[in-house]
DNA sequence: ATCGCTATTGGAACATCGTTCCAGAACTGT
DNA sequence: ACAGTTCTGGAACGATGTTCCAATAGCGAT
């Protein structure tokens, strides 16, 4: 915006929006969430704090910038030419590998419900379920409901895989938690310790796939099954 | 824990715990999530912030325990008796009139997956799920399922109307979001321009019961009809 | 080459937050 | 009445996001 000389870069060692990012990112993946701090970050990138707000507006806009570009970061293109329902799958499953990579990320996502990368998320869906032949008045409905499942266990996941950053594995986390549940009272909650049982042992993946699939099953009565005009 | 003396109360016009939820609550629905500080807290309970902590771990116990109140008080006893997809549909309607009265719990739901307002969630869509003869197997992913799009989409919506706080009523704020979006690039954001013209006019009670009826569409195929033993 | 001018830097300073600490008040049992 | 525990109120601490500002680096014009 305030870019109007002709002059691309001024420096080429120094400080720059995407080396703010970068820079975010590893502290994200490599210490936690509660690690980012302008201060840490200045100190990595052997600055100031003011030198970083020259080039990102606030903390929300860092980790929406870095965010965005984990979620960027997941290939769409290999993906368009499939079959729909294959093809969210693994759009959904490349969202779940990315919080897996980095938990961060399934938090931030949940906390900013109008950031970009939740625009990639919804168009890289809503694209899909429109090659489904989903009319035209549900898309909107299907979509933002797949989108907010994909949001919602993320964000699940997420938190529960920061639960386990202090080297407590994921196992044992999950197994600490069914133990609580068993404790529950059985009387008002049979249902929860009945699947604390199952709970150490369950395959995280398994589980998101299963509710995506859930959402795909229930989208099939709708579908127009009439073939589009030119394909 | 600590109340081992036979004395239920020693006070009858001071601190307690519920006193402190409640007021909490107060201020959060009254002043949104930002205004809830200790300081705040304790100035509305003419107390210091020292006080409070002697009831209350930390700030997250304070949130959890609110939304739990907000939570318990859906009602779920009413809804037992009736015909299970009903009632998950009741039930998950009345979270979402929670949230819509208190956005905060939103926010909170997805930011903190094993509070004990999850379980409640957990329990009682589990319970329906049973009901519903879907598999043992089939069970766990299932009511995750469920919990995960209501968690999701509640997130969505509360830190939506956590937006327009400000005065803006929704409308306008959907409005200048669907502005937003029309201006994307027509090639890479083709889907998400379309709904934009949706997104105004739209009714958040009604996407996020066609999320649910979609999920519940899908569970179909997974029952088994075989009455249980005794009913 | 030198001179402004703007873009950019680095770090001090500020307001505010969650939390801890502790001296004392209020209450209880003996 | 006394001793001991429970509870209160507010000062104090460390950390954070953000703002502010003097100092600097590079660039076009002279």
């Amino acid at each position: 915006m305030t870019l109007k000389t002709p002059t691309p870069e001024r420096r080429t060692s120094a400080l720059s929006k995407e080396a703010i990012i970068a820079a975010a990112i590893e502290i994200l993946d490599g210490q936690g969430e509660a690690a980012l701090t302008f201060r840490a970050l200045a100190a990595r990138l052997a600055t100031g704090s003011g030198a970083i707000y020259w080039h990102i507006a606030d903390k929300q806009a860092l980790l929406a910038a870095a965010t965005d570009h984990i979620i960027a970061g997941i290939a769409v293109d290999e993906i368009v030419a499939k079959e729909p329902r294959q093809a969210i799958r693994e759009f959904a499953l490349g969202v779940f590998d990315a919080i897996d990579t980095h938990p961060w990320v399934g938090g931030q996502l949940s906390r900013d419900p109008w950031q970009h990368a939740v625009l990639r998320i919804l168009e890289a869906v809503g694209g899909r379920v429109q090659a489904l032949g989903v009319p035209a008045d549900a898309q909107f409905n299907v979509a933002t409901a797949i989108m907010s499942f994909i949001l919602g266990l993320a964000g699940q996941y997420a938190l529960g895989a920061g639960m386990c950053e202090g080297g407590i594995d994921r196992a044992t986390a999950l197994g600490e938690i069914a133990a609580r549940w068993a404790q529950l009272d059985p009387a008002n909650y049979p249902f929860v310790r009945l699947i604390a049982i199952q709970l150490p042992g369950h395959d995280d993946r398994e589980q998101f796939l299963a509710g995506i699939d859930l959402l795909l099953a229930g989208i099939e009565p709708l579908r127009d099954t009439t073939p589009p005009p030119d394909d």
